[in-house]
RNA sequence: GGGCAAUUAGCUCAGUUGGUUCAGAGCACCUCGUUUACACCGAGGGGGUCGGGGGUUCGAAUCCCUCAUUGCCCACCA
């Protein structure tokens, strides 16, 4: 059967998938070699594949590939997340399509629903992971709220709580009003907005002065309980002692001094609101204020917003302001650039808030996760290394972990209230164990399992995923079992910068927590994918390339190369899809090679191998050894997408520009066998390392060059050993090279085809070896290749170095021409010969600078000095 | 406000301890070519005073200072 001239993917890369799954190459378990393990950052459960996880999934999936071939046990654990507020979010949103309201629902009928729509779109992120071809153990897939998982979570919260490390605290948190629940202080995203500084009239109780104080949240004024000044500032010592009149409002509020208040600012005078500001809590505890929350959950106001009940802070931000304004409070309002923050999920304006939460003290747990990443020879390293110091300041200026959620999608927190008090409650594993454990603390043995009351809130999400490496694992329930013993430490772990602390810092403290070993050794940190104008994809923007029509255009072959093209660790990839139209075009120029050494299978017949053929293997051994050195090491420095392009090289210039023309034989002619079966041994090589990036185009040509059982699969080869190899032919080539492009040169500068045999003389001032003649004879179409002493008449020239070579060609010499060229470069070359000269009689340059760079200064006045004469030469000759 | 990084060809980026092959690669561009694997091709070619300025050195893309621009992270100034 003919093979097709156009690489076809789409039916390839099924066939090889269903392939390599039905013979399990995927799996992985226990067994006497050395593992290599990576556990995939899970995406969320209801997420659909964007180019961040195509770039991140195939970086994993190159790594997974080339540990497989090199022998290791390679065990890719894949899963999703169940993204609490995320999920949460989307499913409140399609119960309120619906007509359903999430307050109408028990916990329990919610969970049923978010169930349902996680088992209708939960995996098809998964799915579409095959498309590209991750090779994933599939039977190992985890989701962070299936039940073991569900056990290391209580677990560990159980355990923190008991050594002291977790604790229930009244503190000014996140709250997100969208959501309706807290945050942690890395999921507020502080974003620069245009705001107003309003400045407002107090009148100062028992007289008709008052003071202005300037804020940008107005509506806070219902809460407002004192007013703050300087003691320093002498503008305001009359102040001292007073109290103000809230506008409106019309409650008497102290005043009050403290050095917090800056000078500078404003007006010098500070409203005092500790119910809905960080630093006002702080003021408000010190001088012992009353605290007046004005908001409901959602962020409208309660009671205390008088007339404004019931509307959002926003609105009535615009309407007081407005009627303090007519009222005359309002003096003046300035435009304001300040930092406002913002929910990472719902991006709605964060407002802080007074509660009860669940939090973790995080300053003794960090230490060694410090550690293990800071200084010289530590147990992690981050790729690339820049990381390092973002790691340190996040981890030395850690506050404590805010974990509890005001949601049902999650773990529920295992605290058991059995009364009102503030400490009337048992963390335990299990209602039973806190049952008993109530009775003890309360002496009360009549106590019921009914009288237990859950706490109603979940755990942050990532106080799941942060076991992570552990719990796919089974490490948290089950430290002792096998499995956890020989995957974890598990190897690389691959993900974007924007959740090293969400994510990877978190993992590496639980890591030390719970095994006292880091959780992986090697971090790459992916760049964000922007688009070709810089922007962040996005959806609003709509920027950003289907991820599945990408594939189905380009294949996942292509889409991996084009991917990889560009992106070195840590820097951000502009994404064009020309880079998959690139990697597509390498797919169907190997395929196209092996479709000609396909092709001369069919003539092989009992021949002599020719000379050139000999060479030429011989040479492409040796660059292949040569490029596999760079490959490798720049793997071991996680520089991908440098071994990528120099593998493209390789293959693209090497082995099809050169290899293959100068073993092919004449047309209508068959190949001697030995060629044929080196050439095949030589396209295999370049498979086996091609294969983690295209896996299924080299998996189809492996199989098609000969009859393959299942045990032979490329996907679980072997990667190339690395032999020595010798230089001195890969520097002879590299001159013969030059030759060749110097015939081609003539020959399009005086329109001689290809098909047209040329002579080719040649005066060997450098004693240049001519064990590759026979291959510029071949390329150079060449009918006669001599040597001369002396340079001949009537022919076109070209030098090497101080080697001259000549093609004798009668009617197109024109000798004015040839001065030129002689000239010119003649020219050239005194001029370089004149800085290398200066340079050497520069005294303090022969005896300061090292003896290997003073030679190899001499070596090119030399040279110099050998090919000037060469071309005085020549230009006698001429004229 | 604090910190970190970057600035090299039209674009995306390499450039290891200052000195062989130091100004490079891929893409794009230009010229020529329907050579019997591939036009998703082949051959050849042009293109950068390495962000500006100053300094150290025999020698700087590389080290130091400074300015500019950009990006990222962190931070409770109303």
């Amino acid at each position: 059967m003919a093979l097709a001239a156009q690489y076809d993917s789409k039916i390839v890369e099924e066939k090889w998938y269903d392939y390599w799954m039905k013979n399990n190459y995927f799996h992985s378990e226990v067994d006497d070699r050395e593992p290599y393990t990576i556990v995939i950052p899970p995406p969320n459960v209801t997420g659909v594949l964007h180019m961040g996880h195509m770039l991140n999934n195939t970086i994993q999936d190159v790594l997974i590939r080339r540990a497989r071939l090199r022998g290791y046990n390679a065990c890719w654990v894949p899963g999703t997340d169940h993204a609490s507020i995320a999920t949460e979010a989307k499913v409140v949103a399609r119960l309120k399509e619906q007509g359903i309201e999430k307050s109408d629902l028990t916990r329990e009928e919610f969970l049923k629903h978010a169930w349902d729509w996680t088992e209708e779109y939960g995996g098809v992120i998964l799915e579409q992971l095959k498309k590209l071809g991750a090779s994933c153990d599939w039977e190992r897939t985890k989701f962070t709220l299936d039940d073991d998982l569900y056990k290391s979570v209580i677990k560990t919260f159980v355990d923190l709580y008991n050594k002291g490390l977790i604790y229930r605290g009244y503190r000014m948190v996140n709250w997100d009003p969208e959501a309706q629940t807290t945050l942690s202080d890395e999921e507020v995203i502080h974003e620069e907005k245009q705001g107003a500084l309003y400045h407002i009239k107090y009148q100062i109780e028992g007289s008709d002065d008052h003071l202005v104080v300037a804020t940008t949240r107005p509506e806070t004024i219902f809460g407002d309980t004192a007013i703050c000044i300087n003691p320093e500032d002498s503008r305001f010592t009359h102040l001292k002692g007073k109290k103000a009149i809230v506008p409106i409002v019309n409650r008497v509020i102290p005043i009050i001094e403290d050095a917090y208040v800056d000078l500078e600012f404003g007006t010098g005078c500070l409203k005092v609101t500790p119910a809905h500001d960080e630093n006002d809590k702080v003021i408000g505890d010190t001088h012992g204020l009353e605290v007046i929350d004005i908001f409901d959950n959602d962020a409208t106001l309660n009671s205390f917003g008088l007339h404004y009940e019931g509307k959002d802070r926003f609105v009535v931000r615009k309407e007081f302001s407005e009627e303090l304004k007519e009222k005359g409070f309002l003096i003046k309002t300035e435009t304001h650039m300040h930092k406002v923050g913002t929910s990472e999920r719902t991006k709605a304006v964060i407002e802080p808030k007074l509660s009860d939460q669940w939090f973790l003290k995080m300053e003794d747990l960090v230490k060694p996760a410090i550690k293990a990443v800071l200084g010289d020879d530590t147990d992690i390293n981050l790729h690339p290394k820049k990381f390092e110091n973002t790691y340190r300041h996040w981890m030395e200026n850690i506050r404590d972990w805010n974990i509890s959620r005001q949601l049902w999608w999650g773990q529920q927190i295992p605290a058991y209230y059995y009364g009102e008090g503030k400490e009337d409650f048992i963390v335990a594993e299990t209602k039973e164990t806190a049952l008993k454990l109530a009775q003890q603390k309360t002496g009360n043995q009549s106590l019921k399992e009914t009288d237990l009351k859950q706490d109603e809130d979940a755990l942050d999400t990532w106080f799941s995923s942060w076991l992570w490496p552990m719990s796919v694992f089974d490490g948290v329930n089950n430290p002792e079992n096998d499995e956890f013993k020989y995957y974890y430490p598990t190897n690389d772990l691959v993900t974007g910068p924007d959740i090293l602390f969400f994510w990877v810092a978190r993992m590496i403290i639980s890591g030390y927590e719970y095994t006292g070993e880091a959780p992986f050794k090697n971090v790459y940190l992916t760049g964000l994918v922007r688009d070709k104008q810089r922007r962040k994809m996005s959806k609003s923007l709509g920027n950003s390339p289907d991820a599945l029509k990408l594939i189905s255009d380009y294949g996942a072959d292509g889409v991996r190369v084009g991917l990889l093209l560009s992106s070195a660790a840590g820097n951000d990839l502009m994404f064009d899809e020309d880079l998959c139209k690139q990697g597509k075009s390498f797919v169907n120029k190997i395929w196209n090679a092996f479709r000609l050494i396909k092709g001369w299978e069919a003539s092989v017949e009992e021949k002599t191998q020719p000379e050139a053929a000999v060479k030429a293997i011989a040479w492409y051994k040796d660059k292949f050894q040569s490029v596999l050195v760079s490959i490798d090491s720049n793997f071991e420095k996680y520089r991908l997408s440098d071994s990528l392009m120099s593998i493209y090289k390789l293959v693209w210039d090497d082995f099809c520009s050169w290899l293959l023309e100068m073993v092919k034989p004449t047309y209508g002619e068959s190949i001697d066998r030995k060629t044929f079966e080196a050439v095949i041994g030589l396209l295999e090589d370049n498979l086996r390392l091609l294969h983690p990036f295209i896996p299924f185009a080299s998996e189809e040509i492996w199989q098609n060059i000969t009859e393959r059982n299942p045990s032979e699969a490329l996907i679980i080869n072997s990667y190339p050993k690395q032999v020595d190899f010798n230089g001195q032919l890969l520097e002879n080539f590299e001159i013969a090279k030059e030759i060749i492009s110097g015939i081609r040169t003539i020959r399009k500068d005086k329109n001689i085809s290809f098909k047209e045999t040329i002579d080719l003389q040649i005066i060997n001032n450098e004693s240049v070896p001519t064990n590759f003649d026979c291959i510029i004879e071949k390329l150079g179409n060449i009918a006669s290749l001599s040597y001369v002493e002396e340079s001949p008449e009537g022919t076109l020239s070209f030098r090497v170095k101080s080697n001259e070579y000549f093609v004798p060609l009668k009617g197109a010499v024109n000798i004015e021409e040839e001065l030129q060229k002689l000239e010119e470069e003649l020219k050239y070359t005194e001029g370089f010969l004149k800085s290398v000269s200066k340079k050497l009689s520069n005294e303090r340059f022969v005896s300061n600078a090292p003896e290997q760079v003073v030679a190899n200064e001499r070596k090119k006045m030399e040279d110099a000095q050998a090919k000037i004469e060469t071309l005085k030469a020549s230009i006698l000759a001429l004229s």
